[in-house]
DNA sequence: AATGAATGAGTATTCATTCAT
DNA sequence: AATGAATGAATACTCATTCAT
């Protein structure tokens, strides 16, 4: 993807090294309560905004506008449309990612019940930034790699457990844990963003309770008090 | 990003009115074989613009350089960025959405790997476009309402195949057919996406035969000679 | 004459819709000093880029160079060329209508002529750019519409004149009011344009004078101590 | 107006010399029968065209789709826009201008009428190209100087009327026969063009005795059988 | 820290006219 | 004489970013 347009930072160069922040970029001004209260005020307005238009259409002017601010403010805080995104983007993901902490006893399809739940709701709440996120993941390079850098780890965490289930004899030696952990951890995260972000007739209890069922059959995992899972003899 | 950009009526309209615009819209020029030889070379001009650059930064004139026309000979073709693009995805989904005809009395499991198997391989000849595809479906509403179309035909004809399963017996008859069709469904499309358009240690046989066996697995189906699958007492 | 574009939807707006445009549509920025002194070399600069170029061929990029900004800051204060054309037009115009208050026992006569004479020398300053209001309202419907409107306002005082001069039995009682209003101020209005828009011999004072006594041979009027006009018996 | 647009030749320099047309200019192709029905199609497509969407808006696109003739045939009749419209623009002025031969022995108020009566019919039965015609002469020099051509004959055939009535006795002597011509003349255009391009509440037979009645007031003429015209005593 | 005016690169689109067939 | 494809000059408009106050 070429830098094709012409304009100071285009998205891909900008947010390079991420988390690098070159010294001189990365601007602050939290120093002040005023300061830090009108940053604050921006993220929300450009979540909004970002929500509303998509981030190729969202406008400065309209982050501005929103938050109430001079259109020339904005630069006192953030460098670029790509820098104020990102930082959404970053304040949004994290919730997603959170796994809840479970009674140690819990029983493993419970847990992956939580995890589906927690994931949905998360979504859910998040839906339409979600969506944006994904959209300009599909634009800019960086966000792409975190984007995949989150869902690895995400993956990641899924295949370890897979494996720890595999080890206890609780699922299928011959489901391999780093192809299932992608897809099963894809299928979710596929269905969240059509049940939420599409017109269809998904509820999020089935949607629940089904991506489990798909999930432990999957993975030939037993429900609790059932006997093995599906088998039908 | 100014390719986002939209005169005002301007005064002329004003007067035009009437019955001035007609059907003259459409355009077509099929009529010579010169004629129809630029258009397909506009069309895969486009597409290898489109799969470099992505749809946001295609520029219409690299696209006529890439296709060696003038610039005002685009409109002859076609009216809009849209309007091509909308063309050359149009005849790539197709490809990817034939599930070719397996022989009367082919295995399910097998019928289930071989379509997943078609569905890899026609992703991966095209994986760049069907990124950007994926890219416009987050921009613009029509192209979204055709996927989402296309995605929710697919998705049908697994419904329907889960359904038959489960009245012969076959299947799992506690997965929700309309669930676990968008379910994996959307976990082999995901699943390609990740093979084919990001870097990673998968690779497109061990995907098939892995993606094949979760979807077994999570609709309680039975590999040939195997006994139950997932059964492990 | 490619001034009359107007661009495609484009996929952009699509996904705008909502509440997006909002009221930021109408520009004003006449908050500082600055942006006024800008705003007025603009329409000062319009009116001299109409006056030579005429509408059509008026370029906003002329405009601005004249009136020595960038490019860019035109849309600052104005969305289209008709927006900034109607402004300059709307200066001029009301000058043109204003109908000077004379002392409450002027001469029916003379009043007649101090008023062609005031429109004559109205449109004499003004002449070039009133040729070019002209073809505009031959072109915009808007434009039209306003110089109807003030036209019949025009029309409506003299028709107002007219029926009092007959109440009082100082004219032609079988004149239509109405008719005769548009007749002689169309009259004046033409031979204005042709006074000042074309080679000719004419000159202000005669033409002042001659349009004088038509009207008021036409309306039957007399002049002050000459008997009745227009009988020679 | 200095030519402004780049492309080949631009209205102002391209029926430059009517009538004299460049010799290698001018396309005839009268030669064959099939020809001559073309060029016909031509202008009767032009002439309607012109009048829905004005000059500025007109394209030679839609002249040759009304025409059902291919787009690239009209240069074989016509070099440029300009001149279709010119020929156009001449076949229709001629009538307007046809002055009505009257019997030896009508009364002279009569021919006034007459006159006007003919006029407003013509223009009546032209009025859309007519303002065509009117928006091409503020844009066109040459369209321009033709019509001031044709309106100053027109002026000439009037004045020389008035000047024989004034020789006879029969008109005010004070009135100056070449500005009332202008003015006189001018009323009955003005009148014409907002009697049937304007919505109003004239009626050609109304206006065609009101303008008369002015006209023979302004004259200071007598009505016939009446006395002195516009004597209250 | 805030304001709002100024900048200017970048690109889509139209349509009269030409040209190869 | 007709067709229709090709050309390309011309220009309006957007919006991220900078800068003077």
């Amino acid at each position: 993807m070429p830098e094709v347009t012409g304009r100071k930072p285009a998205i891909s160069n900008a947010s390079r090294g991420r988390n690098a922040a070159g010294p001189e970029k990365r601007r602050g001004t939290g120093r002040t309560y005023r300061g830090r209260e009108t940053r604050r005020r921006l993220l929300d307005a450009a979540k909004e905004v970002f929500e509303r238009d998509g981030f190729v259409h969202a406008r400065i002017t309209d982050v501005c506008t929103t938050a109430g601010i001079s259109h020339g403010s904005f630069y006192t805080y953030f460098v670029t449309k790509e820098e104020i995104f990102t930082e959404v983007a970053d304040s949004i993901e994290l919730d997603l990612l959170a796994i809840e902490p479970a009674p140690e006893d819990t029983d493993p399809v419970e847990r992956i019940r939580l995890a589906n739940e927690h994931y949905l709701r998360a979504y859910g709440a998040n839906a339409k930034i979600m969506s944006v996120i994904h959209q300009v993941s599909t634009i800019d390079a960086d966000v792409r790699a975190t984007r995949l850098q989150r869902q690895n780890a995400f993956a990641e965490v899924i295949e370890r457990r897979i494996r720890r289930l595999q080890e206890s004899g609780d699922a299928d030696p011959l489901v391999h844990p780093a192809y299932a952990a992608q897809a099963l951890g894809g299928m979710v995260a596929h269905f969240a963003d059509n049940l939420f972000n599409t017109d269809n007739d998904f509820d999020l209890e089935t949607a629940t309770e089904q991506l489990t069922r798909i999930w432990v059959n999957a993975l030939g995992m037993r429900y609790p008090g059932q006997g093995p899972a599906a088998t039908r003899n």
